[in-house]
DNA sequence: CCAAATACGGAACATTGTTCCGTTTATCAA
DNA sequence: TTGATAAACGGAACAATGTTCCGTATTTGG
């Protein structure tokens, strides 16, 4: 539910009549992920509130296949903002495997805060009170608790982090270090690594415990 | 600066050139005000976001004539929210002079609680990144903290609140209270209200001391 | 009462989000 | 491979909205 897979996908109808139904076009595929890519960049300079014809452009594509793919322009930053989620959720457990577990722990949440920064456009559009983006707060969590979750309970096995540090409580705090003082500050982005080296530290002290 | 007095205003020349200046026209003045009053109206009813023409329309104005005055929507909305911080900073001197210092304060905290209300929308507007509102915290500070502070310090002084309260600190709390739990709740206000009453009593307590 | 300055109204323009539809293309059975 | 057909495409057209322009009406001051 989280993103179109590739999979094939045909409609499970009770009696298979014939021309039931047909796979999804593979132009209409790759046309949904340009757009989102696209969109991603154009959202990233210009802004999310750039015009929905910039993105179709900067995706080649018309804006008739934007809308038949996102409805609305919500649904392509909802769209967009799941897919970064996904992805940076998802780096999670690859960086578990490539790393010992302490230093995976502290590459993943400098990985989370260059989401939180990229995405502080997206966090002021979702309290505009579009119901569009009730549901990402929600998609938010389920998918960053689980993956630091992980995280903090393999290093503190490892005896590289305490074990009393909640994921939900560090996601917030790191959120709320890395959304104030953001990339264009006077250091761009310094400032906001040095606090959470800090804060990495912090999840070391007293470690063997 | 706060607002448009309607004294005369004439552009003060070193020396006089004839025909010089003349005074705004006065239904120049009374097109502003119009505007103004139909613009909380409809700001009121439809949200922040109303069309300019329809704020137009209900003042019985053109745009043409919103727009001289008002050279952006942003400058309306600015416009009615300073007008409102205005009106609801005056009356604190007026219920000082009505009631006994105890019930002017607590009269006063009531009256700026449905000021924080009826912002709400506003509020959203402030962190939307416009910079038309940057000015709009200093300004609602600058005129609610001296206010609040005089009804204060007058209540203390009379034995009927208690000495270690920032008038700020006051502020802040009550717009908190306030902006959660609107006025469209399930017993819309009346939690508010009641909240409020807590605070107040808070104030009154080891008064005698 | 007149001339000039000022203000007015609302049509016209520019920018968006969104819809529509004639045309193109991918799919799949034969 | 091929052709019928469902699916998808592109972009013109529509609607809503902020903003500008300018010919006309009103107010002011003498």
């Amino acid at each position: 539910m989280a993103k179109e897979t590739t999979t094939e996908k045909k409609v499970a109808t009770a009696t298979n009549t014939p021309h039931a139904t047909r796979t999804t076009r593979a132009d209409a595929l790759r046309n949904e992920d340009a757009l989102l890519e696209a969109a991603k960049v154009v959202f990233a300079n210009v802004g999310v509130d750039a015009p929905v014809r910039e993105i179709a452009a900067q995706a080649g594509v018309g804006v008739g296949t934007l809308y038949r793919r996102f409805p609305t322009r919500s649904d392509l930053v909802v769209g967009v903002f799941k897919r970064e989620v996904d992805a940076c959720a998802a780096e999670a457990p690859k960086l578990a495997n490539a790393h010992p577990p302490g230093e995976a722990l502290s590459r993943w949440l400098k990985r989370y805060c260059q989401f939180i920064v990229t995405k502080k456009g997206l966090a002021s559009a979702l309290h505009s009170g579009d119901p569009a983006f009730d549901a990402l707060p929600a998609y938010f969590r389920s998918n960053f608790e689980p993956a630091l979750t992980d995280l903090l309970r393999t290093a503190a096995k490892a005896g590289e982090a305490r074990h009393d540090v909640d994921a939900y409580d560090l996601l917030r705090a790191i959120g709320n270090l890395a959304s104030t003082g953001g990339k264009d500050g006077p250091d761009g982005m310094e400032h906001t690594y040095r606090m959470l080296d800090l804060m990495i530290d912090g999840l070391r002290f007293g470690t063997s415990r």
